[in-house]
DNA sequence: TGTACATCAGTGAACGCGCGTTCACTGATGTAC
DNA sequence: TGTACATCAGTGAACGCGCGTTCACTGATGTAC
């Protein structure tokens, strides 16, 4: 069969959409490339006709999964500031369905194993995110939003990963909640 | 050969020493269980003399490093109190070396995705850990106090799962130093 | 005191399985004549 | 208008490899007689 110019553009998004998203429930190497394809109705070998290697995947989805998350945020951020960003990422919902969500405390760990030019792509957007939420924080200069960005991304994503390996619901919960006030109350004196 | 009677504790008690540095530097999926044994001049067949499964491992081995974590911060807290521990935590050593630092943010992520049991273990050693640290934490209520251990854990854990994932240093000390100065003024805060 | 035997931590070949990757191939359709 | 050919996204068998796990075995030493 022949197909349409664009078909394989179209193919080669479905594969990365679709990977972004398992790779955030499973872990990079928790997805196989057999599955992967055959998700999408499609047979392994065609994998090589899209992605060098599964590296090259690994790279393109986690991007993606960044800059869908970053999309998810700045929504929030639209409708309710911060506040509004903190009630999203810190929610049961963003705890229970990682698919869809930031891939920062799922996929972070592996990412640090990962080879150079895979972190160097990811390092570069993930500076995007920090520096598009940077623009938008509360503080004197720059160098001051920046810091306050940093700290607040490493308190919500160390509350969901915290969040999701703890098997006592009740503590979960007590760990997004907790995360949450703090969140809320170092914004408030900022904006003071 | 014929061994001690404490000789088959001690191989124990030695898979499971090496197994936890091991399993944060390279994450559970990535020590099998052949390389491992035979790092301790062991060969893969007698590992099941030890443990039912991997699984069984993987609980032991995360426990023990949480025990070995709590450890280094009980230290560093008799040294100086919460800042030391912020300083041991937070610093470019404990950064560069997962194999004998902190298992959350290493493992974390791949504890979520194991089996309820090994979940529960994970979660009750986790629990011992925040409640001894909640015990020296200023605040009016215990409640008060375990709200901040959890923020104040999740802001570190985050903080040093981000700061080893980007490839560039600049960027990853400033993640460090940014949470540092964050929980200083948060922990002082509370004292006055 | 000397010999036969039981113990049991550790050995290593073998298993089935899923992984990432390669490659000769198929076959529907657009194009050339 | 009709036929031969080129294109190329996708196919599927095959590869070597490492994984977790099983199991019949080994052999040094303590014990029984």
């Amino acid at each position: 069969m022949r197909y349409k110019p664009e078909h394989k553009e179209e193919t080669h998004r479905r594969i990365v959409e679709t990977a972004s998203q398992e790779f955030r429930a499973q872990g990079f190497e928790g997805v196989g490339i057999a599955k992967l394809m055959s998700v999408l109705n499609l047979t392994h070998g065609g994998f090589y006709a899209h992605f060098a290697d599964k590296e090259a995947l690994v790279a393109e989805a986690s991007v993606l999964a960044l800059d869908q998350s970053l999309d998810y945020m700045r929504a929030a951020f639209e409708q309710g500031g911060f506040p509004a960003v903190f009630s999203y990422y810190l929610s049961e919902g963003h705890r229970d369905h990682p698919t869809l969500g930031c891939p920062l405390p799922t996929l972070s760990a592996e990412v640090a194993r990962h080879s150079l030019p895979m972190r160097e792509e990811f390092t570069k957007k993930l500076m995007e995110v920090f520096e598009t939420l940077a623009a938008q924080m509360p503080g004197q200069t720059l160098a001051e939003k920046r810091a306050s960005v940093y700290a607040m991304f490493s308190t919500m994503v160390g509350a969901i990963l915290l969040a999701r390996a703890v098997s006592d619901n009740q503590l979960s919960k007590a760990i997004l909640t907790s995360t949450h006030h703090q969140l809320l109350s170092l914004i408030n004196e900022k904006v003071d």
